[in-house]
DNA sequence: GTGAAAGCGCTAACAC
DNA sequence: GTGTTAGCGCTTTCAC
């Protein structure tokens, strides 16, 4: 590898000092205009490049932020990372920001990684991901005082910024939707349950059961992980009841994939044998022609993003909370239900 | 934000030098038991986490690897990026390095963004994906003698690590599994020609033909964009065509789902009316009972990582290819063709 | 075994 | 306008 090419390599050749070069390259202050110029051309002939390293421990900033994926599993996929990271890449290039990534399954080790970026100073900011009830991600960043956006509410007494779906209304409307089909056996694959969404979702759900006097059963509440195999294996559950529900309505699209690649194993028909809803709308949603209810992900990995930079840059203290409706999208996976 | 903890802080409260804390805190030489004792507990009661940049500027390694997924257009939203970004987080977790991640379009930008990592030296390596004929990225690497790895070929005369699919014999089984069923109008929705396993594609595809002596018609081969509304796009052309193919293979399974979504929406019968065919096995693809080829991205994923790591640590020289045989997963998506 | 000194490459305060 | 000095936080000779 050739003789790295730094400020001082550049100083040397044109017999300047390093600070000189440094301001002529920062377009700093008041540098002579032919001084600048030669060292802007000596820099080019040298093929200078600032190393960002060096920068950044003097500057104490590294404009970069942090993301770190919780990952259930080996191999998990979810259309929900690939959106939410496009989102988070596509607006931090405008700031020429940079995102450094993990991939760490909760636990122990998790911590230890956003220790890792914060204390280690890797990142100026963290986005944290599907919040969880007393999460210890948001307690230890807040407790850090590290600037911090979270996808998702917590019920930890800390106030944050977040972005967030109203799961509780979504879930209400997409339930009396199918109540309004005549459905009153519907049944609901559920989010791991520390997962603050998980409630907000349960609680529409159970809010309009309430509100059209349908009896809610417990038996019918079945929990999944949010990936395809987790709404296979509860849908299947559901299906094996002596008295099953007409209308599955899982907590996410991929569970929502699931229960439907289940019934056409099992030669039932999906929105007329059985009511299929999910949550989400991911890109293969619609070619199944799922009911579901649209979350831009995109959208607001993107606005996620800009709130973060803006902390950073602006050392903003205040918090800002928004919460979002989703959009309820009626498509075939939910019929009227067949007499009994 | 309290004040940071650095060596120094600890060498003030020891009363020892900050070369010993040092020392003391990397396990290195020889302190003196006791020594070493004080300082973990000085450290630890004190919170110090050694500042990440400071250490990479002194020792020259970053322990991080970069990756800058090349993005045609806004939202793309492609599993072959979560698998792939999976598979790099997963196994570099292992060797305690992280992934430092932009968006980029191809471009002149693009090529800004690895300078930005490789002469900024904010990362030790670079993992190259979607290789291009003539690939600027390629060359730029190799030129600076920074490790990479690719996913995939190059036409360039430059010698380099990579891992590819030997996608001119998948496309050749795939298309004489076709020809076995009996088509011989048999269309191929084809990468931007770029992409170098464009080429391999197409080879293997009109190898198959020429075996089958059925004449190759150049009209039955569109362009594509690797997305689904690519997909959709060319499959309308083909169908809208004066003889149109009994049967279409897509470079890729997300083109190959936007030609089912075509299908079902002009209500012909996927394996029947028109057999389709793709290319990766992506996880929605079984749902569709599609017939493609079978690459596993993820443990490729896996693999270039533990290679470009091995490189970095070893300083490995010698370069290393690999070709791996895509598998053929038949399903119904390709079935014999109707008797016209 | 421990410490002093130098330096990774850069920016910033202060002189002149 | 430009140079000198110091320092970001760490590791690494080289003395003692």
């Amino acid at each position: 590898m050739s003789q790295r090419v730094t400020l001082k390599t550049i100083a040397q050749y044109t017999g300047l000092s390093v600070t000189t070069v440094s301001r002529a390259l920062t377009n700093y202050s008041d540098v002579a205009n032919d001084t600048r110029e030669k060292i802007s051309a000596a820099a080019n002939e040298l093929g200078y490049y600032p190393n960002q390293t060096a920068r950044q421990l003097q500057k104490q900033r590294t404009d970069t932020i942090g993301l770190i994926l919780p990952t259930y599993g080996p191999r998990f996929n979810d259309p929900y990372f690939s959106e939410l990271i496009a989102g988070i890449g596509d607006e931090l290039a405008l700031y020429n920001f940079d995102l450094l990534l993990s991939t760490r399954a909760p636990g122990v080790n998790e911590i230890a990684a956003y220790r890792h970026m914060v204390e280690g100073r890797r990142v100026d900011g963290l986005v944290v991901v599907r919040t969880r009830k007393q999460d210890p991600r948001i307690a230890y960043l807040s407790r850090s005082s590290f600037p911090f956006v979270a996808f998702g509410r917590s019920d930890l007494d800390i106030d944050f910024s977040y972005i967030d779906e109203d799961g509780e209304t979504g879930f209400l409307q997409l339930t009396q939707h199918l109540i309004s089909l005549g459905h009153c056996k519907i049944a609901f694959i559920s989010p791991p349950m520390n997962l603050v969404f998980a409630n907000y979702r349960l609680r529409g759900y159970r809010l309009a059961l309430e509100k059209a006097n349908i009896t809610y059963k417990p038996v019918y509440v079945i929990p999944g992980d949010l990936t395809r195999r987790g709404g296979e294996r509860a849908t299947r559950k559901l299906l094996a009841m002596e008295d099953p529900p007409t209308a599955i309505i899982a907590a996410n699209d991929l569970m929502a994939l699931g229960a439907i690649s289940v019934l056409n194993e099992l030669g039932l028909i999906v929105g007329k044998d059985v009511s299929i809803a999910g949550f989400d709308d991911i890109p293969p949603s619609d070619m199944f022609s799922l009911t579901t209810l649209r979350q831009p992900i995109y959208d607001i990995a993107r606005q996620l993003s800009a709130m973060l930079v803006n902390m950073i840059l602006n050392g903003t203290i205040e918090k800002k909370q928004i919460l979002l409706k989703p959009k309820l999208i009626i498509r075939n996976s939910t019929g009227v239900p067949l007499i009994s």
